[in-house]
RNA sequence: GGGGAUGUGGUGGAACUGGUAGACACGCUUGGCUUAGAACCAAGUGCCGCAAGGCGUGGGGGUUCGACUCCCUCCAUCCCUACCA
């Protein structure tokens, strides 16, 4: 007798199983490691689609692995500090960590729900003093390695709330909820070095089994690049301003000399002169996001002081921009119109002169591309190459500059005037800061009053004012800091004693890592930089965290990224109540490819539910039995059987090398779909039941990986002697899969005009014969000649004529 | 502005190495079952055309016997841009 599927039930009774026999909790053993991480998330509340689908991919994996006899870890955790915790506290009056424990608490259980199986006896959450202590004395080991330094540098400050905002909290250069107009300031902040870093980051790219575009943006963000730094002498000073340049074989092109405004020499200027103050003030409302100041229009300002070129010896402007970047280079760029885009616009609006010294053939100015040179003096006719090591050697001669090697890549500032953060564990002594001793860690931070709102830590007095006179440093660290190392922590997380041990031997690297494609960048080159620098104070072993990298796409609705912000959310909840948590997960990889971008669809979810349910009835009810049979097949029955087998060969291949889920369940499909009809009546004989168990023994481990549940559940009542569902991955067999015949793709000029079935044996000369016998063949070719003949063998045939 | 991707039926997508474009689904149409509906089952479904056939993978151009796939160019959308995570 068959019952109707139920996932409701099933899928709870198999998630009580799982956690009574603890299935999931991994240790040290024999086989060969898999550790399987997904990027842990903020705990915003609820689980969003972009989790759901996440955690889908990692977990199929996982279980893949598991049954490919793989000892697998694959461990949750919390990325709990960050903003919303402070932005939920104003607006529902609830402290950020009692805001946060909630939301853990809900998110687990949906986590729960969904069937992943996850090791939770490695749970970390980065808000606990657990973890950052570990974390406040890495800061101690990156400053005595003399990673870390102090600085000067710029935040969007709201003036009415007084407080920093994050650039997302700046709209249209005002204050998100106080709507004044935000200012650009200047403070001290804590800075690690990452840049003692930038060649190996970019050399050991190379290793690393990531997707190409995710390294390409690796690769220009360190951006490194080769260049000249050329001395330019001030008119009536002794002082030099250096300029780096990329293109030094331009440097007879140059017509002014820019300064960011908050380079020394124009706040300098700004004391005397009324219009460059001005000037300054108005770029202090663009706010300091690197798009933001890119798009903003060019504006400039003379400044009326000469700069001497250091070949042609004349008097050249020199300016403030709001387009020149302090922490980049060295904050002074030269201004070649003639042959750069972005200086060609300003000097049109500022009426620069615009000098042409490259010569390519091409007409109009700007002329970006390299090529020979002209009005250039002594160096007129030589290749920009040739030109720019000339020039660089003249250079170095007059010591007016040398060569340079310059990277994009800027140091990491990880102070933050914020609540909700680790504190950054330092202490003053008047003005002289020192990074307190292991044994006084972990600096907590401090409990909110009960109903108090977050405020950062500078205005808490019982924190910061310590006995004589001692005063805490007040800034928490970038949440970037929490998940930079969070991969190597959750190996020992269940070790209050050491902050690594015997376990993160064993199981780092990260064999896979599965996040999305909006951490190309800083997360995963923030990651890599703290494996290293872990590695150099000897805390961890090998190069790179992560070995290799599945980036999925976005979840969208409407065309765009689902956020609450933007009020186009679908929240997976719904679904799993009404579908299952099999279902979602099903529909999850089965409607896009992972690595692509995800437009959220409603109605096929509804498909992946009415497949299960095929299933379901097809197998439930069902008994495995053993047949006294010989060998003798028929062709129907071979032809499943090759199906089943065939369909076991590229699911495989799917899930391992290709991260192709959606095509393994088409393959899926379609094999059920080829079941005869007959095969599953009562009336069938023992050959076609036989080949009915194998499809269906198949189905249910090709199946397992996606959709646990209802797999396991028909499988521990179908009953194969002795075996459990996970416990191993069926082998296909590859003579089975070889079939006798070919279907011969037959062209004429390219176009497909017939198609016969070949055997697999046939030359091309009996392809040929076959094919030109077909009447739709004959009569296209008609009486023309054949002029050329192109045969790819067992696929296809094409006459030229 | 810079960097990285993506673009294929009414919809999500497939075509893995330059070799049958549209697998597998969703939706829709027709039929069966049903008093009716839901569910399920069967058939059909890129566009134009009575048909033969022609057209067709964002637009334009090119290479090739053959292009969704390679090259050039333009357009649109998405992600990142160092304080959202």
């Amino acid at each position: 007798m068959t019952s109707k599927y139920n996932p409701k039930l099933i899928e709870k009774e198999i998630q009580k199983k799982w956690d009574q026999e603890k299935k999931y909790e991994s240790k040290i053993d024999n086989r060969e490691k898999y550790y399987c991480l997904s990027m842990f998330p903020y705990p915003s509340g609820k689980l969003h689609m972009g989790h759901v689908r996440n955690y889908t991919i990692g977990d199929v994996i996982s279980r893949y692995k598991r049954m490919k006899n793989f000892n697998v870890f694959q461990p949750m955790g919390w990325d709990a500090f960050g903003l919303p915790a402070e932005n939920a506290a104003i607006a529902n009056k609830v402290s950020p960590k009692e805001w946060t424990d909630k939301n853990i608490e809900n998110m687990k259980a949906q986590l729960r729900s969904l069937g992943f199986s996850y090791d939770w006896s490695k749970e970390l959450r980065t808000c606990d003093s657990k973890y950052y202590k570990w974390e406040q004395l890495i800061f101690k080991k990156f400053y005595d390695a003399g990673l870390v330094y102090r600085k000067k540098s710029l935040v969007n400050w709201d003036p009415v709330d007084e407080t920093v905002l994050a650039n997302e909290q700046v709209i249209d250069g005002k204050g998100w909820r106080s709507g004044a107009q935000i200012e650009i300031k200047e403070i001290d902040q804590w800075f690690i070095k990452i840049t003692k870093y930038a060649d190996e980051l970019l050399n050991s790219l190379d290793d690393l089994d990531w997707p190409e575009n995710v390294k390409l943006m690796q690769k220009n963000w360190i951006g490194k690049s080769k260049g000249a730094e050329i001395k330019y002498k001030i008119e009536n000073s002794d002082d030099c301003l250096i300029a780096f340049s990329t293109r030094p074989d331009t440097i007879f092109g140059v017509s002014f000399l820019a300064i960011a405004p908050n380079h020394p020499i124009a706040i300098q200027l700004s004391n005397k002169n009324k219009e460059i103050k001005e000037f300054l003030n108005k770029c202090k409302e663009i706010k300091a996001a690197e798009a933001d100041i890119a798009k903003a229009e060019k504006l400039g300002i003379d400044t009326n002081i000469k700069v001497i070129h250091p070949f042609t010896k004349e008097k050249i402007a020199l300016w403030i921009g709001n387009f020149v970047l302090l922490e980049y280079g060295t904050g002074v760029v030269m201004g070649v119109p003639g042959h750069d885009l972005r200086d060609y616009e300003f000097a049109k609006k500022y009426e620069l002169q615009i000098n042409q010294v490259i010569d390519t053939g091409k007409k109009s100015l700007p002329i970006v591309e390299k090529g020979k040179l002209i009005n250039s003096q002594k160096y007129d006719g030589m290749t920009s190459d040739e030109a720019i090591k000339e020039i660089i050697n003249d250079l170095v001669e007059m010591n007016s500059g040398s060569e340079l090697i310059q990277f994009r890549l800027r140091d990491w500032g990880v102070s933050r005037q914020r609540y909700w953060g680790c504190p950054i564990p330092v202490i003053y002594d008047e003005e002289s800061p020192k990074v307190i001793e292991k044994e006084e860690m972990p600096i907590e931070l401090p409990e909110l009053a009960e109903g108090s709102l977050p405020k950062p830590l500078n205005q808490n007095k019982s924190f910061i004012n310590l006995e004589n006179n001692l005063q805490r440093e007040t800034d928490t660290f970038d949440t970037f800091m929490d998940s930079s190392w969070y991969y190597a922590r959750f190996t020992s997380a269940d070790n209050d004693d050491d902050i690594f041990d015997q376990n993160t031997k064993y199981w780092l690297p990260v064999d896979l890592y599965i996040g999305g494609i909006e951490h190309a960048i800083l997360h995963l080159l923030y990651s890599r930089f703290f494996h290293k620098a872990l590695r150099d104070i000897g805390l961890l072993e090998g190069d790179e965290p992560f070995k290799r990298l599945l980036t999925q796409g976005m979840v969208l609705k409407d065309g765009a990224k689902m956020s609450k912000s933007k009020g186009n959310t679908v929240d997976p909840q719904s679904y799993i109540e009404k579908y299952g948590a099999d279902t979602v997960r099903l529909y999850m990889m089965f409607t896009s490819p992972p690595e692509q971008s995800l437009e959220w669809s409603e109605s096929s979810v509804e498909g992946a539910s009415r497949f299960l349910k095929k299933i379901w009835n097809l197998v439930d009810g069902r008994k495995f039995e053993i047949y006294d049979i010989d060998n003798n097949f028929s062709k129907e029955e071979l032809t499943l059987r090759r199906k089943s087998h065939a369909t076991l060969k590229k699911v495989e291949n799917d899930y391992e090398v290709r991260f192709s889920f959606n095509t393994a369940i088409a393959a899926i499909m379609e094999l059920i779909n080829s079941i005869p009809e007959d095969f599953k009546s009562e009336n069938a004989s023992d050959y076609q039941k036989f080949c009915l168990n194998e499809t269906i023994i198949f189905t249910l481990k090709m199946l397992f990986p996606i959709s646990p549940h209802i797999s396991e559940y028909l499988w521990n009542n179908f009953k194969v002697e002795g075996s459990d569902i996970e416990s191993s991955w069926p082998e296909f067999k590859a003579t089975l899969i070889e079939a006798e015949e070919f279907e011969l793709i037959i062209q004429v000029n390219g176009k497909v005009r017939g198609k016969i079935n070949l055997n697999k044996n046939s030359t091309q000369d009996m392809a040929e014969q076959a094919a030109l016998t077909v009447e739709n063949v004959k009569n296209f070719i008609g009486p023309s000649e054949i002029k050329k003949t192109i045969y790819v063998k067992e696929k296809l045939i094409n006459f030229v004529i």
